[in-house]
DNA sequence: AAAACTTGTTTAATCGATTAAACATAATCG
DNA sequence: CGATTATGTTTAATCGATTAAACAAGTTTT
């Protein structure tokens, strides 16, 4: 790579000191500097394409003008649809983006977070994994900007974004059950995170409501890491128990992806034969033979809302935000009987 | 945020100067260095939890260990996958990315490329916009090191990953006429942008090959930044001309996702009316009721072998290479007569 | 025993920008 | 006119790590 000019080349070839340069290009001592002196130093600035060594500027600064991202995978729909989000953002604050996907796994969550600490990265928005507690609270300790998103830990006092997943959860059941549909399965994640915790809470919640009781055998749950095997076998079992289920709430769009998928090939019909409602929504939502019902996160809101905290916490050292914003349930023919 | 420690809070505990504390952090100088006193400072840094200020050491060793991403939109299947591919590669390089969406518009790109190097990124792994041309050469004339993906200009010398556009676009028309399609419209962007200009050639030539004499009607172009209306549009004059294509390809997974999502709601049956045969797989490829015949792009292929070009350009000052690799013609339903 | 290594550690310059404080000169005031 | 203020610019320390070169003290070689 070829030398970059610095404040010193430019100081030299005008004939001034480098800070003299440097309160020119960064517009401080307004109305104290020299007219003539200060166009020469833009005009040979320009001349020599200068660019401020950000590396330079942070070390003195202590400010890197970079926030860290980390999401479970960037590759999928809804972390790669967040991931913009924040991006434009955190951009519009002048804000650049560093990420890392943690694909649920603790250790890689953590080595992300480390590396980016070590890049000096001035806050994080996190997507935190299950058993992640204990970078959260390190950076707490640390006190190391940071605002969840998505999920969270109840116990951990930090700032998050999230929807209410219980009332989603329950709103997506109780729509089910008032179309008529009354053996819901459900198929989760195995996992003790919190978020999903609440979706399955919600699920049985509703339920407990309408009367209806509720059996072990509808609650299916898959590793985080599944490739779609274990939502097939789910699937599978869900539709032959010996009072098979007539609506399954899908609990992500990756296993609704999964599912749907699977659903497109076997010989069960939707709604005829199972109604589903899945959370997210994704590309999967509309081109389903039968476009799915689901619940919609505001992900432009949540996106937005996790940077404008972090980048307060950063910069005006905002103190801790929680939001639970709604989900809406959107409601399509996946979980509308045919028949009626 | 907490104070971190440095290299000198770790010296002045253990009663040594900073250099030996970096020696030893750093494993260099190996068997000079006393074993009390390297092991002394290998404990005081874990208790202090050190961790290198790597904006510090940027700025000493010129070296940021972090490359620049720029892709169309991160929230695009095709993008974030060829990121989550990228980051991996990566990662196992010890590099972090820094990405930008340039969201296919020029002066975005530029800019996304001057902040990334005035972050002093080593180098860029690009996926240009139509008239970047510029900036490439800019870049080129740094001596920055870069790659370019999926797209790429002819005229410019410089690395780039890609497939065989023109070969893949033949290879899916070739298929529609084997399978007796004869009428076969194009949608695609209106752009100048090579890979996509070898889409319409491969088009065009098998059809010449083949002796259909190609009508313009049958080429459709929508801006690159459409939301979908242009694509149903085009579906739909594509669908009434006096005399209807009887296959259609959709140029990219983005016009192909509107394609299916209207034509989901549509009276049109595919592949019974319409044969569609994409470019690049999605979720929609699988989930359409007719599963989609497409070009798959060898999209980690291409980003392993981009991340590993642009990190030899940058290590080992490698010189330029161009890679144009094979997409594979996935056959599926959608191009399949059925009453055969 | 002087010269030549070894081993272990420190000194000090450097990367490029920032910025408080100092300095110099001109303009204004009482 | 001497003091004060305004204007314009420089000095020099600093951020934290790296690293060539110097130094010191012990060992070996001849």
């Amino acid at each position: 790579m070829k030398k970059k000019t610095s404040l010193k080349d430019i100081a030299e070839r005008v004939g001034v000191s480098t800070a003299l340069v440097s309160y020119v290009l960064n517009n401080q001592k307004e109305g104290r500097i020299g007219k003539i002196v200060s166009e020469k130093i833009r005009k040979v600035a320009l001349e020599l394409n200068y660019r401020t060594n950000h590396v330079a500027r942070s070390l003195k600064t202590n400010k890197t003008f970079t926030i860290g991202l980390i999401v479970a995978d960037i590759s999928n729909a809804f972390s790669a649809s967040l991931t913009r989000i924040i991006e434009d953002a955190a951009e519009r604050s002048n804000y650049t983006v560093l990420f890392g996907s943690s694909d649920e796994n603790t250790a890689r969550s953590t080595k992300l977070i480390d590396i980016l600490l070590n890049h000096q990265v001035d806050g994080f928005i996190i997507s935190p994994t299950e058993h992640s507690e204990g970078e959260i609270v390190y950076l707490q300790e640390n006190e190391v900007p940071f605002v969840m998103i998505d999920r969270f830990y109840p116990d951990v006092a930090a700032s998050y974004v999230g929807i209410d997943n219980h009332k989603a959860a329950f709103t997506a059941v109780a729509h089910l059950l008032e179309n008529g549909w009354r053996r819901v399965g459900i198929i989760t994640y195995d996992t003790p995170l919190y978020h999903l915790q609440e979706r399955t809470r919600g699920y049985l919640s509703a339920l407990n409501q309408h009367g209806i009781i509720v059996n072990q055998d509808w609650i299916k749950k898959v590793g985080v890491y599944t490739t779609g095997n274990e939502v097939h076998l789910a699937l599978d079992q869900l539709l032959h128990l010996p009072e098979p289920v007539d609506a399954i709430v899908f609990a992500s769009n990756t296993i609704s992806t999964f599912g749907l998928k699977y659903l497109n090939t076997s010989q069960v019909r939707v709604p005829d034969n199972v109604a589903i409602v899945s959370f997210d929504e994704s590309d999967a939502s509309e081109l389903f033979y039968a476009p799915l019902t689901h619940i919609r996160q505001p992900l432009k809101e949540m996106g937005e809302l996790a940077t404008k905290i972090l980048l307060d916490s950063i910069e005006k050292n905002g103190g801790i935000q929680q939001f639970r914003l709604e989900g809406t349930l959107v409601v399509r023919k996946s979980s509308i009987r045919q028949d009626q």
